[in-house]
DNA sequence: GTGGTCTAGACCACA
DNA sequence: GTGGTCTAGACCACT
């Protein structure tokens, strides 16, 4: 697709910077990470990432330009993840200009996670589903009391819990490149639509425990289809705020 | 699934010659270039690949060391692709080392390719049947050539042409994430194994027309069971081989 | 007058690249260095200012964000000066703004210049007058070659031969504070004012020589007087331009 | 003087302690606080310095070290401020090693601080007169105080007032870079100094009586000439006690 | 041989 | 114990 014909691609070489940036990007975006929270200091972040502490801030640096960090000095200070400062007219004008992408990223999803939630039915293991189950649970709370309090529930915790289970269902398929599919297929999704689900998916739970339950008996051809019905749900609502 | 539970993982940069070293042997083992073909120049090499000579140099030395091509100089001379010198019993052992590795790319291949089938069948375009169709025929030919003449068919033509088609299906699916998946799925299979497939699969052709004539009834459930069936049996030959 | 009453005001670190930056910044606008000029290399220049060059990358990012220095990679490459980019009308609006302060850098200017052209006189060896005598040439000839040409002097070469003239004369006087002084106050004044003198102060020279030949006389109260004489002529020039 | 060819020289970054150290120092030196005097507390020092309490602590502790300072626990405590044990001895030696330096700085006094007189003579308000007149009433009772009572005059106490009037005078001058340097010029030559002027300067005051007369007057010439042969004659009287 | 990047370690200022 | 800065040295890619 993107290789010449004679198959050979330009490299670029990417500085280990970069690579710290996405990682550190990707795991604030799909939620291991929440507004508030404190970073692991630099000298922890370059031992996980084993590279030095020169690399760590230079990634550190690049956040902290974005507005995505706070940096506090001193005992006690650190790296404080801020609630990122979603735009929903800036997202749905880049978003309609690039339909296709949106769709592709949305079939792609359909596909990996599809297949993520039939190998998950076929493997799923005890210590899995007590995992899934709570992360249900955790989420009705979140959301009940979102309710309760007229207060919606903060969009970071929820892109948090949702991506918490879909990563889970994929982690249960037990097939690496799979899960690293899935990992990638929600981050290709998800940078620009945060601001969209959390006001709009109140029921995405119950989509949620459908799948489990279809993972639990074992039903590769139904926890597939409902999971595959659950993204397509996500993608007209989202094409249904995209026409409004 | 390798990320820590923090969702970070260790970073490793990986230098410009190394990125130039992957997309040759890539090259080669697509078999985008057969035994005593002549690479492109250094410069056009640099050229393509947007580096600078030295890279590309760093990258022709270390091929030359592993005698995967010959450096001729001086007017006339050039790169010259070697045949690769396959190894099945060594082979065999690495792989008997790595069933699950093994299992995991063949469920990865059988979900991304199955699910890149299905969408060729509902997207395909004429232009897409007429390429696939022309593989299929040159594959054919190369096929009857190799029996008559009783030399066994090239391992990297067989290997080219297999890719190819395969690759051929992905891009008719019109999905870029998934093409890179495919490309990524076989890359993941295929590098210990080309040693294997040359002499086996003989009859790998009617699968393809299998599949093709699926995508061209733009039947896609047909299509993505003909792939996994296709797959499958490749996973079934490739088990039986490493029982012996 | 900027202590506060107990005579303690706030102490700024500066950063080693804050101090390296300065320096550079003031080679170039001293003229030490000219539009198309290579600075020394990263390393030499990590020497010559005794830090790492880590220190010296500092500064040189800045100063190539600022468009002062152009960066090209590979042998042969380096640290290109460019032409700073003055622009009159600018130059005119802010020193407009600033009457004071270029009143007193003025007459610091008298002060510690006309000063040192007295201890010169005084103090003045051989070799400094000829030294400041080749300087008078240089000048003599660039001037007339520019005239000749019909094309300018260009401002930076002006500036050069100007400030070498002056620090020459400083030098002379064999006070290493009164140097220092006369650095501060020529930056002080020289930034932004490079774009006027170039094209207007074409019988710098002559006042030059006069000063010269009353250091060469050992007639302090000469010396003096004609350096101060030259430099409030200066001011006039830049006042009657500020009018205009 | 100090730079190379190519103007530039090694930087050396300050540490925030021992610039602290300097404002301190100088302070203390130009009789802002006398011996028994508190400091600042801790807390306030870091406001006023603008930088943390450890930096100050770590100035402080070096103070404490020299015995220039007392630090006294607990309520009612502080930083007591002690005489300085001058050493004539030891100063005359080492003035004696550094008699160039000597010179320079003197012959860097009489210019700025000569210039700045002349300066005040022709810029002095009405204000800047009652403030210097002030600082010769308080000189003068001083110094009749120490006579009657026998007990020579506190050093520290002379050199507070004779800084506050010749900073008086460079205030009157108005011109900022000029009172910097005249700052300059006494801390350069003031810190080895001190225990030889106390006992010397009896007269002090009679020129600091010509030097406002001349102002007053508002002659230039006069103001200036006069301050020069007050420092010239400091210059004397110290030359006098190295030749001892 | 140039600039570009990274590493490992140190010291400092901060709170 | 945190971030902020610097050092010394290394390797790399570029031209």
């Amino acid at each position: 697709m993107t290789t010449s014909s004679i198959g050979l691609k330009p490299v670029r070489q990417i500085a280990a910077h970069e690579l710290v940036l996405d990682q550190m990007r990707r795991s604030m975006e799909t939620g291991q990470f929440s507004p508030g929270d404190r970073l692991p200091s630099e000298r922890e972040l370059a031992e996980i990432l084993s590279v030095s502490r020169t690399v760590v801030r230079a990634a550190i640096a690049i956040l902290e330009r974005e507005g995505r960090i706070l940096v506090r000095r001193g005992r006690g200070g650190g790296f404080i993840v801020q609630a990122p400062t979603y735009n929903s007219t800036e997202t749905r004008r880049m978003m309609r200009q690039n339909r296709e992408g949106v769709r592709d990223a949305f079939d792609y999803r359909v596909i990996v996670e599809g297949a993520a939630s039939r190998l998950a039915a076929e493997r799923r293991r005890t210590a899995d589903l007590a995992e899934l189950r709570e992360l249900l649970t955790s989420m009705e709370a979140a959301l009940l009391a979102s309710f309760e309090e007229q207060t919606p529930m903060k969009v970071v915790e929820f892109q948090r819990l949702d991506s918490a289970f879909h990563l889970g269902v994929a982690r249960a398929a037990r097939n690496p490149s799979l899960y690293d599919a899935v990992e990638d297929a929600r981050r290709k999704m998800w940078l620009p639509v945060g601001s969209v689900f959390g006001r709009l998916e109140k029921n995405a739970n119950d989509r949620h425990g459908d799948v489990l339950a279809a993972i639990e008996s074992q039903n590769g051809d139904l926890a597939e289809a409902t999971m595959e019905a659950h993204i397509n749900d996500t993608r007209s609502t989202l094409e249904a705020w995209l026409q409004r």
